[in-house]
This record gives C-alpha cells, structure tokens and sequence, in this order.
DNA sequence: ATAAATCCGACTAAATAGATCGGAATAGCT
DNA sequence: AGCTATTCCGATCTATTTAGTCGGATTTAT
C-alpha cells in the first residue's frame, strides 16, 4: 500500500518548484543536490512529468524547470497520477477502467475498494502545491 | 499505491468466512475452488491470519477454517496490516514507526502522507466483515 | 567554442510478488 | 490399524517491478 520512490521523489521535487516560483528556471541538479536524490534518477521523473504538462523546461546553459502553473492550481493528485498511474487500491477497481472487472456484480469486497479509492484521491486532490510550500512556515505545528 | 494479491485474495476469503459465519470450519480447499485462488497461496495467506488470532483452525479430516471472533468485530483494516503491513503510503510516516526520519521536521511532504496514512486507516477500519458480508444482499446498488 | 543544461533510449542489479514443491503432523472414518 | 482429508510450514523458483546507471545527442547562454 505503499507509493514507489518515484512518486514520493516527484511530489518533493514538485513541492521545491513550488516554493521558488517565478524565480525563473531551477536546474535538476541543484534540485538533486537540495533533496538528496539521484540526478539521473530524478531527470527519469521530470520527464513524465512535463509531457503532461505539469511543469516546464528550458534547455541549455541558465535553462532548468519550474512549474507551468502556480502552484494553487497544481494538485498532489495531479502529480501522482502521472508517476504512479491511476489511483487505486487495487487494478478492477482503477480509474477510468471501471467496467473491465468480470467479478464486478458478484464481488463482496469491491465497494472497500471503491470507496478506499475515492477517499484517496479525494485527499489527493484536495492538497495543492501551494499548500504544501507553506507547510515550511508551520514546521511542527502539532508539539510531538 | 496498491494492495498486493495476498491482501486482496485474503480480504476476499475472510468475506466468505464472514457468510459462512457458525456453518463449522471451512476447508481451504473449497474457498481456494469457489474464489479461484490457488490453494496453496492462499495457505500462505492463512497462516499469518491465524497466528495473529483472527481465525481459528481445525486440523485433520472435516477441519478447515473459521473466523476468531463474529464478522462485525473484524475490521478490514485488521486484515489489511496483518497481510500488508502497517499501512502507510511511505515508510517514513507508517503506523508505530513515527519518529524514525531525518528530516522529519524540515520535510514539506509529510503532512501529506500522514492525512493520506490516517484517511486510508479511517476508511478500512471502519468497515467491518460484517458490512462486507451484507453486500450480497445489495448488489449493484446504484444502477449504472 | 565551451560549458551548462535538458532530452532520451537502453541497460543492470536487487528486491518483491506470486506462486509452487515436498513433506510432516493431525484427526475423522471404516 | 489403515486410509484419507486436512492443516502446517520451510524452501525454492520465476517473472516482474523498482531504483538507479550509462552513454550520448541536443540546445543555448556566454
């Protein structure tokens, strides 16, 4: 039940591009570097992501990424949608492949699973990027 | 961000325990027929579910397998840990291992996770084998 | 021209998933 | 007592996925 290194990398990749936006075109490298993830690896992550046009690219030298939208607009969902694929529990009950389950009308457990989806992406969808950068004002906001 | 097979076959095999709830011990054999599991996966699956106490076994000739405990004191999230493991979208926020990240106090996206980890939690221990075993009665319940 | 950067397909090692195998132990039935 | 149905359980196996690396082409500011 767990997301791959890939969504969990790209969301706090996301969530650095959020927090300089419109300081012009961060390079991967200092991303890699700043979070501590494999270059290589990350330059694996941006590129799902601005073909579906999250973010945007600028080559050569002073080039690098920043967000195509602000950062209100942009979703958690979004993000993981495009690096882990649809939300869901479990395949049958997949977004968008509703009706290919030949259990459906006689399996017990998919409601769990349509309704653990739901919840899911619901608060997925409900996070943006822009509340994510202003968690750095309210670090340990609950005192442990 | 999914369940594995063993998750959902054992989901899947304690609901028709859940059905089948004082009819005696049911053997493997024919949950693995009536479900199309293979049998000895699902042993794999059985094994951890009655050590951790939440069905009882009969060994020998008429044995089988039983719930522990009647259908609505079962929680799915109950079968779910057991199977999967705490449950929790990344390790760093799962269920009992708190404190453990590094950079737990300057990272932006465990806010996230840990609304994720709690929602998912919600939503599987709220439902119980009781609930699921009632779905027979009301399939297809919104007329697509 | 050079250096800084994105772009991108191919490869690899390790871990995980999903079984399968082989047999021991236990209990009901005749 | 012997046969059969069943749970118990460690070991092994194969395919897929995951996480990461490699090598190089392309673009652009200086």
């Amino acid at each position: 039940m767990k997301i791959t290194a890939k969504g969990e990398y790209g969301v706090r990749a996301m969530a650095m591009l959020a927090q300089d936006f419109r300081a012009g075109p961060i390079p991967l490298r200092e991303i890699a570097d700043r979070e501590g993830i494999s270059y290589q690896f990350l330059e694996q992550i941006f590129l799902p992501l601005r073909r579906a046009g999250l973010i945007t690219s600028v080559r050569g030298a002073k080039g690098g990424y920043a967000l195509a939208h602000p950062p209100e607009k942009i979703k958690v969902g979004d993000i993981v949608r495009i690096l882990e694929g649809p939300i869901a529990p479990v395949d049958c009950v997949a977004e968008g492949n509703e009706s290919s389950c030949k259990r459906k009308s006689i399996c017990l457990t998919r409601g769990i699973w349509e309704k653990l989806r739901d919840t899911m992406s619901e608060v997925l969808d409900e996070i943006t990027l822009a509340d994510v950068a202003m968690m750095s004002h309210k670090t340990n906001k609950e005192g442990s």
